[in-house]
RNA sequence: GCCUCCAUGGUCAAGCGGUUAAGACGUCGCCCUCUCACGGCGAAAACAGGGGUUCGAGUCCCCUUGGAGGUGCCA
């Protein structure tokens, strides 16, 4: 029975890279029918956001990402935070303290940071000197007793090598030797993340271990804490980072939009999930979309890629023009009222109309506000938007036709886009003018914008009788001056 | 600095010893058309470099270069 977790620290939101870490993680436990777990990674306390372990909750339910077992939802293998377990920790890190692969140590930060920057101003790298581990048992014990503050470290050998097997990676070896004696135990009595990992990964059983590249070169040291505690480890997949371009990563601070920004914004759900399970995974196939479900199905270990991928906005903002279409006329409508809200009235516009114009034009709903707001009040346009050279007209032919126009117009009683167009279009053939010279003018004069959701005759229909009537006159006036 | 990992168009990527090196986004052109979109058609655009192995290398090995990650009482 595979089971699988995804392990966020709550920092406030969940970024892109977590997002997808969590979504193959997900898929993977659902492909082969397995547990998928959610497990709260709280130990470093000052780090401390509040409110960011609903937002993940939260996050991971508007991505669709059920979990069979989490803090909020419970499970066999609780709790799922890992400070409701600190209780857990100690006894695995003292048994490893007994078994020779950990050490009480009494080092001061201060002294440590000290020791660091010394090295940092050598060139070399940091590594701590297993001061402690030299320590008579003896006296270790009386600090202990006196309460003296300390943490645990672990104990890598000094020679020979560590490694592991990646599912994507492969073999994984580093020698011991450039390895440092890693807090297990923090002074505080938590646990750090080289430790917890290794402890609630074994004891809520999980099989397969999915996450990002940083551990890849860690992964090695945490082999060692599980056969010296007489474990037997995971199957382990790490998976690239995700990044904003070439040499940066994605990140909230530099103002790359987390998964909520992304939707706020008013990019689909759907449309976010397709668009990140491709970015390190291929279906070795030309198919491009899926839905969660399809990616249960269609997602393996096999299609992953052992490369960094940058995050193409531009490709995202494609994917979410597409399942924009997909969606019904009702649905669309639903999602896209909000947005005509902002800037038009309900009891003046037929939103229904409009959401029918705008639906296949729209990629990211935050667009919609600049697209539709002309039909609330008419923009200052200057006459040269009346000049189109393949439409054939300019100011003086737009002056032209658009006079011809106001009393056909006027003379529609019945103001429906039918009506409208035949009137119009007899009108046109009349005057022996061409569709052009007067739908692009009649547009512009009553619009006011280069582009629009729909032509001359929609928009028409949209503003109303008497606002067209009223548009034109304007506009009419404003070429003959 | 040291350690680990990675490397096909601008981007996502297929390819897993023999191909005219797919496809998608983006870009550009054409068509459709009352604008812009949508849709249709087409074009430009890649195996980082050098050595091997092999009859044959984008595919395997080594080196170089470039990039990423790690080097925290952060995860």
């Amino acid at each position: 029975m595979i089971r699988t977790r995804f392990a966020p620290s709550p920092t406030g939101y969940l970024h892109l890279g977590g997002l997808r870490t969590a979504l193959y993680t997900y898929l993977y436990a659902r492909k082969h029918h397995g547990t998928f777990i959610l497990r709260i990674e709280d130990t470093d306390q000052e780090r401390e956001v509040p409110g960011a372990v609903q937002k993940i909750y939260d996050s991971m339910h508007a991505a669709g990402l059920t979990y069979d077992e989490g803090p909020d939802v419970g499970g066999d293998y609780g709790p799922y935070i890992q400070t409701q377990r600190r209780d857990t920790y100690p006894q695995y890190a003292k048994q490893l303290v007994e078994s020779g692969g950990a050490y009480y140590c009494f080092c001061t930060k201060e002294r440590l940071d000290e020791a660091r920057a010394e090295a940092d101003k050598k060139g070399e790298g940091f590594k701590y000197d297993k001061h402690c581990l030299h320590l008579p048992k003896e006296e270790v014990q009386r600090r202990l007793e006196a309460g003296e503050p300390h943490v645990i470290r672990q104990n890598v050998p000094l020679s020979g090598t560590a490694s592991f097997e990646d599912a994507l990676y492969g073999h994984v070896e580093v020698d011991c030797a450039t390895l440092d004696d890693n807090v297990l135990i923090k002074a505080d009595g938590l646990p750090t993340y080289n430790f917890a990992n290794v402890i609630d990964d074994h004891l809520m059983g999980i099989t397969h271990v999915m996450r990002g590249t940083e551990y890849l070169s860690s992964a090695p040291k945490y082999n060692l804490l599980y056969s010296s505690l007489g474990w037997t480890p995971p199957v382990y997949v790490h998976l690239p980072v995700v990044m904003a371009d070439s040499t940066r990563k994605l990140s909230k601070r530099h103002g790359d939009p987390s998964f909520e920004d992304l939707l706020e914004m008013g990019y689909l759900r759907d449309a976010i999930i397709n668009f990140i399970a491709l970015l390190g995974w291929s279906p070795r196939s030309e198919r491009e979309f899926f839905t969660l479900q399809e990616l249960e199905q269609a997602f393996d270990l096999e299609g992953l890629s052992k490369a960094p991928s940058i995050f193409d906005m531009t490709k995202l903002t494609w994917f979410n023009g597409e399942y924009m279409r997909k969606l019904s006329p009702t649905e669309y409508l639903q999602i896209a009222t909000p947005w005509f809200k902002k800037v038009l009235d309900p009891a003046k516009i037929d939103f229904n109309r409009l959401a029918e114009l705008l639906q296949s034009r729209t990629e990211v709903l935050k667009d919609i506000p600049d697209m539709v707001d002309f039909f609330a009040a008419m923009p200052a346009f200057d006459a040269e938007l009346y000049t189109h050279k393949k439409m054939k007209t300019d100011p003086a032919v737009a002056l032209d036709a658009l006079t011809k126009m106001r009393p056909v117009l006027d003379g529609i009683f019945d103001w429906t886009e039918a009506a409208i167009h035949d009137a119009l279009m007899t009108a046109i053939a009349e005057a022996g003018l061409k569709n052009g010279q007067v739908l692009w003018p009649l547009r512009i004069a009553i619009s006011g914008k280069a582009s629009t959701p729909g032509g001359a005759i929609e928009i028409a229909y949209l503003l109303g009788k008497d606002e067209t009537l009223a548009r034109l006159d304007r506009s009419i006036a404003q070429l003959k001056q």
